[in-house]
DNA sequence: ACCGGGATGTTCT
DNA sequence: GAACATCCCGGTG
């Protein structure tokens, strides 16, 4: 652990497959305040979107399965990796039921370990609060782009998991519609630890 | 602090 | 050809 680092417990064990089966909706509140790790850079969820399948006209899964979404009909418990904007990646844990396609967006994390690493990738940062307050600052804080889509969260592929390091998730959440979509508005659908310095800008 | 616009290219219609 | 689950920078107050 590098000077600068808040407490991890490494030893904190992985969030199960069973964790995951539920739908994104069910999971999205329960993510808040877990760990997401890659190798030995990690930080605390805490602001989460869902995304829920076929039927959800904000979702990537909308419709039908196509090559990018292909991730998101697998089984719960694994990464959705996508490109947007031309330049950024942006991640999702894969939620149940098994082919139905909703997902979890990570929107921002409290940097807890590996915050030289961070800096390094993030050089475009100049405060603490710039390295993982939205999807794709933590997505390239972390080292995470398109060749981690679909790795298995539940078994650490390529470095990547989930923790659960004790800490509970907040007792009543503070909630609101999903952010940068068009259609789907209307659902209160993102979740967020209040008060949190680390959370995405708001617009 | 807030606001407006440009970057940049994959994905799907 | 349009849309896009975003970010960054430079303007103004």
């Amino acid at each position: 652990m590098q000077s600068g680092d808040k407490a991890l417990a490494v030893s904190s064990p992985r969030l199960s497959r069973e964790f995951y089966a539920p739908d994104a909706v069910e999971v999205a509140p329960r993510l808040l305040n877990k760990v997401l790790v890659h190798g030995e850079v990690a930080g605390r969820i805490i602001e989460v979107e869902a995304y829920m399948g076929p039927q959800d006209p904000a979702s990537h899964a909308y419709g039908k399965m196509t090559q990018r979404n292909r991730a998101m009909f697998g089984p719960p418990g694994h990464l959705y990796v996508y490109f947007t904007y031309g330049m950024h990646w942006c991640i999702n844990a894969v939620c149940g039921p098994e082919g139905f396609a909703s997902a979890v967006l990570i929107r921002a994390l409290e940097p807890l370990a590996g915050l030289e690493r961070m800096w390094e990738r993030r050089t475009r940062a100049r405060k603490e609060t710039d390295l993982c307050s939205g999807p794709a600052k933590l997505s390239q804080a972390l080292g995470l782009e398109g060749s981690f889509d679909g790795a298995d969260l539940v078994s650490a592929d390529r470095g990547v998991t989930i923790l659960d390091d004790g800490v509970p998730p907040p007792l009543r959440p503070a909630t609101s519609g999903r952010i940068g979509v068009r259609a789907g508005k209307q659902y209160p659908w993102r979740w967020f630890v209040p008060g949190n310095p680390h959370l995405s800008r708001s617009r």
